[in-house]
DNA sequence: ACAAGTACTTACCCTAAAGTATGTATCGAT
DNA sequence: ATCGATACATACTTTAGGGTAAGTACTTGT
């Protein structure tokens, strides 16, 4: 999906800053306007495409498939579908995807931390995370 | 530089993920090929731009210079230039710059978990992360 | 007189990611 | 017989980011 052309000098950079660069690996598989989110929404359990579709609106079903491709195939999340009518398909966070939990955390903490010090943005706190105070353990 | 179009829907999205995600804030600041190579280099300590660029050689003065102060403008660095023939420019991570070590060490951290376990990729280790052990207590 | 070093700038091109719009399969319910 | 629900697929367009290539200013060294 998405055809990409093999051999250009952006594709080679990325291979580049990929292999050398641990925090561009992550974020090769977490990037995306929308991945965050998506993933975000899954850290509170399975949810069916339906009712991902529903949490994030704004969201066209072209990308939300796409991205959704994408995360099964880098393993951070599963897909889980019963062969009924109509179609039943469940999306759970794999064991890899839950690792990410502690790494999210931590981005949203510095980004609370930048807006309460500057004052331009104000997300609510870090109690909207899911589970949060428990997360860092877990793993 | 780089102009954008204010309106355009790919604009407002990513506003509004930039608003409801911390994630996606973080994204947008370290986030492109090249951000956190950058910041990586920079952990060490302060360097000059054409130390900077011989640390970096894949990269173009071009996109160098670009995310240089874009960086400077989300406020995570320091452009220090003494006013001498032939200039003299430092780049020094400021304090919020500093806050996103323990970000990009849990990233890292992440990402070399990937590797051990599934085999496809063999980044060295978190101790190339400089001052690895002491960084989650220094903030 | 000219090259070399430093820190940029500017004009132009190409591509990947995102958006728009519409179509598909299957079945039960009205 | 058509409609709605579900989970996609596909063709086409736009745009932001990155790449290429070349130029600028100012001075010291040869």
């Amino acid at each position: 999906m998405t055809q990409i052309k093999e051999s250009s000098t952006i594709q080679e950079n990325k291979l580049t800053a990929f292999n050398e660069c641990p925090v561009t690996y992550v974020m090769e598989k977490i990037g995306g306007y929308w991945k965050p989110i998506i993933l975000f929404h899954l850290l509170t359990g399975g949810k069916r495409y339906s009712e991902i579709k529903k949490a994030i609106p704004a969201i066209t079903e072209k990308v939300l498939i796409q991205h959704l491709k994408q995360l099964e195939t880098d393993g951070l999340l599963i897909r889980e579908s019963k062969p009924v009518v109509p179609p039943h398909v469940t999306y759970t966070l794999s064991k890899a995807g839950m690792g990410l939990k502690p790494v999210m955390y931590t981005m949203a903490k510095w980004a609370i931390e930048q807006a309460d010090t500057n004052a331009k943005f104000d997300y609510k706190s870090l109690d909207d995370f899911p589970e949060s105070p428990l997360m860092m353990e877990e793993v």
